[in-house]
DNA sequence: GCGGAATAGTTGACACGTCATCCAGACGCG
DNA sequence: CGCGTCTGGATGACGTGTCAACTATTCCGC
């Protein structure tokens, strides 16, 4: 292994405040979420893929697609949520092994409640402060980024 | 309250490709690390902070502080490092209620060893797809943002 | 149609984080 | 000194995530 190329000051510097904001920001979403209606972010993804589509009923393998979530991971929220009312599992006649995930009417209520204010806070928290330049470099960024990570390991 | 100001297709994209560019890099170089160390991150940079400091010995708050985590989290991960023989607890003599965590030689060995592929693999999938211009973006990109959450929650 | 491989999904163990609570020792003030 | 409070830190419960193992069904080739 040849010498390490370690960060220098700069990008050190940047790559703490990248990571510091990270987590802040996702802790401070969090927050505001679960205070304004009582989910959790992963609640809210699930049910924002789930109320996307016709019956607000998904298999569960579709709804992990949707997700790009892995199975085990959505099982476990699955049981949490229902658990929780906010969905439910139906049997599916088609395949005896499949299961749907259904949408209840308090998991409806709940992220048509849920969904304005917490959009509300994307753009106070994150997008206000941005200008159109800086949201397209973070765009392009992103991408090059997920690129190599696709390449890296596939 | 107004009309929700809800993301157009641009926004929407951006906010996408931003969140799973966080969630992958962070997981890639989660499973990095604990491929090449034996590590996870939070170990990681436990012991990156406790090693800055002459004797790798502080105390607990002194780290908690030095890592802006809470007490809590980081007592649990003290335990857990423990267990595995990372790093041990000592009673302070000044202070009756007090505590340091001390690196042990075991984990000197470990910090050493992961930190080059660790800083390596950062390159890699990081700064490498990225130029000085988009580094200098992110860095006051992350900081208004930053500032943002500092005002918003005190 | 039967036996083995693939697929759908669940479960259990464990790591990580947060929150609320608890406890012991230090501190401050009469 | 004595008592209330504040502080350092640990703990337990619970939500979240990963990995590995398991179950039950379907699929496929003969």
């Amino acid at each position: 292994m040849a010498e390490t190329r370690w960060l220098d000051d700069e990008e050190q510097h940047a790559w703490r405040s990248y990571l510091r904001m990270n987590k802040l920001l996702e802790a401070a979403l969090a927050r505001e979420l679960q205070a304004d209606s009582q989910l959790s972010l992963p609640d809210f993804e699930v049910l924002v893929h789930l109320t996307d589509v016709p019956d607000a009923r998904l298999r569960v393998s579709a709804l992990a697609r949707s997700l790009q979530w892995e199975k085990s991971r959505l099982s476990h929220q699955i049981a949490r949520m229902a658990r929780r009312g906010l969905v439910t599992r139906e049997e599916c006649p088609d395949d005896g092994r499949g299961a749907f995930v259904v949408v209840t009417p308090d998991g409806r209520r709940a992220i048509e409640e849920a969904a304005p204010p917490h959009v509300e806070t994307v753009r106070q928290l994150f997008f206000d402060v941005l200008t159109d330049d800086d949201v397209k470099a973070l765009t392009v960024l992103s991408e090059r980024v997920l690129d190599r990570l696709d390449t890296h390991t596939p």
